[in-house]
DNA sequence: GAGCACTGC
């Protein structure tokens, strides 16, 4: 082991360290509550917002717009509704509303503030959700997610339910966020009785008063917007930064957990890396040294820490460490904004992220490793000391942090913008290029997304919604390019094969795939009974339809290594497209498995997506010329290698890879889209 | 042989 590398704080004072409380902000769910033993009231009467009360119902009078800044703990997501409700300054027949980013914060915030508020969930404090709606019209105080609100616009563009609009999580700058924000901005224009509080974790809120200062003259009295500060409720953190810059941060961060360690002091350990292969790789390495080390007094637990782990593998990243044993918890970014891991004292972080980023050439998304923000790193910093002092190493330099970009680019403007595009038409945004971004996302980005709603039909040359398929479109919860392979689906007559592939698009993974032993090999054995020539989406039908034909069956899905409550999920997306199709008079039509209408279908939403195998033996893209390579999931790679293929994604990792493919030929494409076809690109090949 | 930050309608 390497001595260690970090500056010891007290070797030089003011120089490889920094004391400071954290502003952290996490996401509401799981929040360490240190009063948990007091009874509600004494609770609520402890959280830093609680002293705040009178300035911010006073500053809610007077400004339109008001801006929250404080950390999670402050109690800003549950307070300030029940503030306004309890001072009665909303207006009796409206309602608050507060929206989140993940269904979770949603749900577990509006239980929360039901309790504190002493009445049932769903009645005075409710949430709405995607298939879960808790209110009623009577309800007073409802939290929601992100896309409820922009879907209530739809049909109610001036929001008239509501008196005061609350927007929780602002600092992570969804795309949704940013979305609401531009159109609401629109709406206190045209009411001026409308309250709008914004609450943010991070202290950059000039732009967002300018943003929204309605202000016409230069004299600030007439400001509708305001900014109030709110402390926030944490232990001072010690920062250490490394001397020299690491090669390999994964080899660096298990140093620093064996450094803790040998210091003796208790404490929960957690890491930031960027991806699952990381994760593995560090978890093995401490494992690998507990067998080298079995007389340790205490043993390290590694736990990794990811999405694409199942809720029971995330539980023990909860769990307190058994007697004896000190979790180190290696984690990508959810522990920075979905999950809090209660216990971490000490945080260490690699300074990288992985993004996901648009490339308006390709059409597709790259996934790409970069260093983190500023705002990040102090995000990750405040996951320790949030019950004790905690201490922090950074696996950078300190003048590679000074160097850091203060806030991670907002989704906005690194993402594809062709479904937002269309909700936007849909809400009669129609000029987006002229939409108050908060943002403005590269002019490519949105010419790219007008392009594609072109060739798909769901505008037309003027830029409106076609009344054929771009008013039905934006209504459905679905990508554009797959709303119009459902359209097109009911005219062919096989719409209730097409919902089914479209739903179980929306999973993570239909297959079970065991990690280790024997197990490994059958669980491939079963899901070659699904494998199809025709691709992936056909494998995904096969698979939906086993799943009905056998009643929706948990000991079918296990006997298949069928992932069971993804199946049940997909169940779920389906019927809801039903009820979607019934209201839109969209016919549900089965063509009794007929696989060259469905094929056509997909091929009608999908024609800008071909491949073809080129005589280099890899395959193109059709007009970019790009090397493409079938995603390791993909059935196509050992069923057979069609000569023509279409993907529903495209993502550029290590090499560009297609996603969900099917074998089609290419005479199909000229006769799906006709429009969109030169037809000399496909003959001279 | 090789791959997947995270949400959501």
């Amino acid at each position: 082991m390497s001595s260690f590398r970090f500056k010891n704080p007290d070797e030089k004072p003011g120089y490889g360290e920094e004391d400071s409380n954290f502003e952290s902000a996490i996401s509401s769910s799981f929040v360490y509550n240190p009063n948990m033993s007091l009874d509600l009231q004494s609770q609520r009467n402890k959280l830093p917002i609680t002293k705040h009360r009178n300035e911010v119902l006073y500053l809610c009078e007077k400004f339109q717009t008001l801006i929250l800044v404080g950390s999670t703990g402050s109690g800003k997501s549950t307070q300030v509704s029940q503030m306004l409700l309890d001072s009665g300054l909303c207006q009796c027949d409206k309602s608050i509303v507060i929206t989140e980013p993940r269904k979770i914060s949603a749900i577990t915030l509006a239980t929360r503030v039901a309790q504190e508020q002493k009445t049932n969930l769903g009645q005075l404090v409710g949430y709405s959700v995607r298939f879960d709606n808790c209110s009623q019209p009577s309800t007073k105080i409802k939290y929601i997610t992100e896309g409820i609100l922009l879907n209530e616009m739809m049909s109610n563009p001036l929001l008239v339910n509501y008196s005061v609009i609350i927007l929780d999580e602002i600092h992570e700058r969804s795309l949704m966020t940013d979305i609401l924000m531009g159109l609401i901005k629109k709406v206190l224009k045209k009411r001026p009785t409308l309250r709008l509080i914004i609450l943010s974790a991070t202290l950059d809120s000039s732009q967002l008063k300018s943003y929204f200062n309605l202000n016409q003259s230069n004299d600030p009295a007439n400001d509708t917007a305001t900014v109030l500060g709110i402390e926030g409720r944490s232990y001072p953190t010690k920062i250490y930064y490394i001397k020299d810059p690491t090669p390999n941060y994964v080899d660096e961060s298990i140093n620093t957990v064996l450094k803790i360690q040998q210091g003796g002091t208790l404490g929960d350990i957690l890491v930031f890396l960027t991806g699952k292969e990381e994760i593995m790789q560090a978890v093995n390495t401490l494992d690998d040294y507990n067998v080298k080390n079995p007389n340790e007094k205490i043993k390290l637990l590694p736990i990794p820490m990811h999405g694409t782990l199942t809720n029971d593998e995330q539980l023990k990243a909860f769990r307190p460490a058994p007697r004896g044993y000190r979790k180190v918890v290696f984690s990508t970014n959810v522990a920075e904004t979905s999950v809090t891991i209660s216990g971490i004292v000490y945080v260490i972080d690699c300074g990288f992220v992985k993004l996901k980023w648009f490339n308006s050439k390709f059409g597709a998304d790259s996934l790409i490793t970069v260093p983190i923000s500023k705002a990040s790193a102090v995000q990750r910093a405040g996951r320790a000391g949030r019950e004790r002092p905690g201490k922090v190493y950074r696996l950078y330099t300190k003048e590679a942090y000074q160097n850091l970009i203060n806030a991670t680019p907002p989704e906005m403007m690194r993402s594809d913008l062709t479904d937002v595009t269309l909700q936007l038409k849909a809400i009669y945004i129609n000029n987006v290029l002229r939409f108050p971004f908060l943002s403005p996302p590269p002019a490519k980005n949105l010419l790219y997304a007008m392009e594609m709603l072109k060739a798909l039909e769901a505008i037309d040359k003027f830029g409106n919604l076609t009344d054929s398929f771009g008013t039905i479109m934006a209504e459905l919860p679905l990508p554009a390019k797959h709303s119009r392979i459902l359209l097109k689906s009911a005219e062919m007559g096989c719409s209730s094969e097409i919902i089914s592939i479209l739903a179980m698009l929306q999973l993570q993974d239909a297959f079970v795939r065991p990690k280790y032993g024997a197990t490994i090999q059958k669980a491939k054995i079963q899901h070659r009974n699904f494998e199809v020539a025709e691709g992936d989406l056909l494998t995904l039908l096969n698979i939906y339809n086993g799943f009905e034909k056998n009643q929706y069956s948990q000991q079918w899905c296990h006997r298949f290594f069928i992932n069971h409550n993804e199946l049940c999920k997909a169940r779920k997306i389906r019927s809801h497209l039903i009820d979607l199709m019934r209201t839109s008079k969209i016919p549900l039509k089965s063509c009794k498995g007929n696989t060259r209408i469905i094929i056509k279908s997909i091929a009608s939403g999908l024609f800008k997506n071909a491949a073809y195998l080129h005589y280099t033996g890899v395959y193109r893209s059709v007009g970019l010329d790009e090397d493409l390579y079938f995603h390791p999931k993909s059935v196509l790679n050992y069923v057979n290698q069609p000569q023509w293929v279409l993907y529903d994604e495209l993502l550029e990792t290590t090499k560009t890879y297609i996603k969900n493919l099917v074998e089609i030929t290419p005479s199909l494409l000229l006769e799906v889209a006709p429009h969109y076809f030169a037809t000399p690109t496909l003959q001279n090949r």
